[in-house]
DNA sequence: ACGCGTCCATACGGTTAAGTATGGTTTGTG
DNA sequence: CACAAACCATACTTAACCGTATGGACGCGT
């Protein structure tokens, strides 16, 4: 019975199961954090797999900056997709997205990352690409809204900025009512 | 000869000597990187010298804490005070310490502790603590500039929002002219 | 000069984790 | 069934680093 691939006795893990493993780690521990042996554990094996799939943790860093990557660029493509006269609520998705309370795992993972390449030449390259397709997509719907060139840049960047700083502040003593302040915010930005 | 304390034969390390080093390797390492016997050996002593200064490398860790906490609030409410009529420069001025290429040190410490204060709660503590009295300062300013008072918050929260966002963003490959792009935000941020 | 407090070096033990070597178990294929 | 490839466990070796124990060197007051 079961011709092909059926049932799976044994955890059966590929290169990918893994990555997304250690994403989880990264998320919650920071590239630091990120150590074979404690995500071998965490999957149910042993690091003597993890050898077989990955030539060292090296190896696993790459992986995982590049799998990063790939599923940012393709999220970008498709969040900014807006037929004319949807640009303006195209944008004010992209900042709910990522400063909305909503989302905690992706905006951990992009803090990690992003203070990741605060120290790997690698992680830089990978943000660099990433920071780009973001401020060109997002550019282009600013640009369809009828802004000058400059500005639309100067929005982009601004858009950006303002999403990942907003995600690592704390207002809690400053402000009851935060939800009202970052949709005043997001109108400024977006419109 | 050599009445008092004229040369110092010994290193004659204190606390604080110790904790300006700690920030030092923080703001290149992080908080995971910062280790005792690393931050001994660039004091150019042994760790027995930390272990009669600190009780342990958590003791050091909340030592650093306080002394940046300290540190901060001196900084921003000098940078707030403004005459009646210059609430806009100074504002102006905040966005430019922060979001400018100068000051690498200072901003490098400032993500450290910001990616610190996802993990450990005493770090949090202190970030709340910065960031209250930040918001706190610089809305004084708005409202001082005749802005409502919800206006005022929002734009306090945009503000730090987008320079902590900016100095971890890449986008060398956006923008040529990424200064005038800055000096373009700081405008719309502040007035 | 003597002693005490300050500051630091040395030596040790314990833990965590990377990487390697090697062998075992399962799965697919002839 | 034989056999090879895929996948994983176990048992090392090595290194980094925390914390402790202990003693030495220096300066200062009496």
């Amino acid at each position: 019975m079961e011709t092909k691939t059926a049932k799976r006795p044994r955890t059966m893990l590929d290169r990918e199961a893994w990555i997304k493993g250690a994403i989880a780690i990264l998320a919650e521990h920071g590239a630091e954090g990120l150590r074979v042996e404690i995500l071998a554990k965490r999957l149910g094996v042993t690091k003597g797999s993890f050898y077989w799939h990955f030539k060292g943790r090296r190896d696993l860093f790459d992986a995982v900056l590049e799998f990063w990557k790939e599923g940012r660029i393709r999220d970008i493509r498709k969040q900014t997709q807006a037929e004319p006269g949807g640009e303006v609520a195209a944008l004010l998705h992209t900042i709910e997205v990522y400063a909305s309370a909503r989302n905690r795992k992706g905006i951990s993972i992009e803090a990690a990352v992003r203070d990741w390449a605060r120290r790997d030449a690698q992680a830089i390259a990978v943000v660099e690409e990433v920071d780009a397709e973001r401020l060109i997509c997002s550019c282009r719907l600013f640009l369809a809204c009828g802004l000058d060139p400059e500005e639309a840049q100067a929005r982009s960047v601004m858009l950006y900025a303002y999403v990942f700083g907003v995600s690592l502040m704390h207002c809690g003593r400053f402000t009851a009512d935060l939800a009202s302040l970052k949709a005043w915010i997001a109108e400024r930005i977006a419109r």
